[in-house]
DNA sequence: CGCATCGTTGAGGCTGATCAACTCGGGTGG
DNA sequence: CCACCCGAGTTGATCAGCCTCAACGATGCG
């Protein structure tokens, strides 16, 4: 983690989440340098924190640790709306148009990067293909909030942390924080009960029957698949949702055309 | 509806929905013009058909009735992710990043025009403050899903029904298919129980209580809320995640400032 | 050492699912 | 014209998945 940031802090452009990005979005090293040069702030934020001040006009790049956006009801019940890793960029919508309904908050240390929402606004007449990328990313979150709305309204408890498991996998493995078929997820059950709408106690019971049936290991802020077929098969997990690029007609634009 | 489809026909430009859509999204006369310049085929389709055809490169702009997008398990299992009103364009994500991964079903008779897919992609480059509009209308999607989430995740059946039938009039209401505090919604308990994540006879269950209660009124296809301040607190209804204006750094956009 | 946080386990209860049957209105074909 | 069927709504009875309450173990930290 340490020496993660100060990586950051030294050279964003040759940080390998920053390389990642640049494969995941199709962006020229002229494009990568003009977001980096956007971001004006690269802070530490510990664990607990909000990830962007509500009022905020500022979008977040997190380049290190685990947050999330969730909602709190009237009677204190939560629901984590989604989990935002490393290569997320979250805040566009509240910046891009002056709504906040919810909050963030950093599950553990985090490294996150800021950029003026004004200049994230800009890009639609300065930077068209920056922001179709910036369109990209908030198309993928639509995704995987609709997969996250299939998971509460028809799977149950198993199907629900089966897919939850494989798709933080997949979106880990994109960003390069994956070893083959481990993790580090450095949340508690309680995270996961409140992402997944259950109890804390049905959460554990669960886990420890998939445990048992070898299907995984999660011990110690860590995750291991240990039949990943067997787990896709399970919620029929498919990681499309997480795909798609450009589409050519804005990847290369030509005016003459 | 017969009279609105040739409405529509004759004259996109004076329907009263367009209208409503140009306040909404805050866009000129000749924004809209764009836009309907685009649209290149305004159709009736029967209910019970796909939106968009899969592999489809188009966009559909939805001018009257309901439709839903929705993803079956493999089990048959159904899960309707939102439903698709009058003034919401659909198959933005499937054309613009070639992915598409959820199906689409008209629920009633429904109006539409198709837009191509690659103008769409264009107007980044030709009419920035056409794609913000359309990121907009993402935003407001994702903020949906967010919202759904929240009520699958944590809130009861009850709270359920109450979000529900709440949003989907200040959405009605916004493109004006709302007289006071009712308005149609011509789809079966099936739909809802599917939407909901409920069984069907749950569903039937608790509109009759509610409906015992003097919540609401809900037959022939028909919505009265009977008791809006009630069903409000019942589930904490704010209209905010449906709310939101352009930035103005892109609404009124300076190139020398 | 004491306290807090997280994980774990048992017992019992409730929300909502499932199964099954019946009603009602509208369409359809004999 | 009527018998029939079909889809949608309604209701009862039973069942199960998950929740709640409660207690206890493990770990880390001041």
């Amino acid at each position: 983690m340490q020496e993660n940031y100060d990586c950051v802090m030294e050279n964003l452009a040759t940080n390998p989440l920053i390389e990642k990005l640049k494969l995941l979005m199709d962006l020229t090293d002229d494009e990568v340098q003009v977001i980096l040069d956007l971001s004006f702030k690269t802070q530490k934020l510990p664990k607990g924190q909000s990830l962007i001040p509500s009022n905020s006009e500022n979008v977040s790049l997190v380049m290190d640790g685990w947050a999330c956006r969730y909602k709190i009801l009237s009677d204190g019940r939560r629901q984590i709306t989604s989990f935002i890793l490393p290569g997320d960029l979250t805040g566009v919508r509240a910046c891009l148009f002056g709504v906040s309904d919810f909050d963030t908050e950093t599950l553990t240390d985090c490294v996150t990067t800021l950029i003026d929402g004004k200049d994230i606004a800009r890009l639609f007449y300065e930077a068209p293909r920056l922001a179709a990328a910036v369109t990209w990313a908030s198309a993928r979150e639509e995704a995987m909030l609709t997969e996250h709305v299939v998971s509460l309204g028809r799977r149950n408890a198993r199907e629900r942390m089966a897919h939850l498991f494989l798709e933080l996998h997949s979106r880990l493995e994109i960003v390069g924080f994956v070893e083959k078929l481990a993790y580090g997820m450095p949340i508690t059950q309680e995270m996961i009960a409140d992402c997944l709408g259950l109890s804390i106690v049905h959460v554990n019971r669960t886990l420890k029957a998939m445990r048992k049936e070898g299907l995984l290991e999660y011990y110690n802020g860590y995750v291991i698949l240990k039949n990943a077929k067997k787990l896709r098969s399970i919620c029929g997990y498919d990681s499309n949702h997480l795909e798609g690029t450009l589409h050519p007609e804005i990847a290369d634009y030509d005016p003459d055309a």
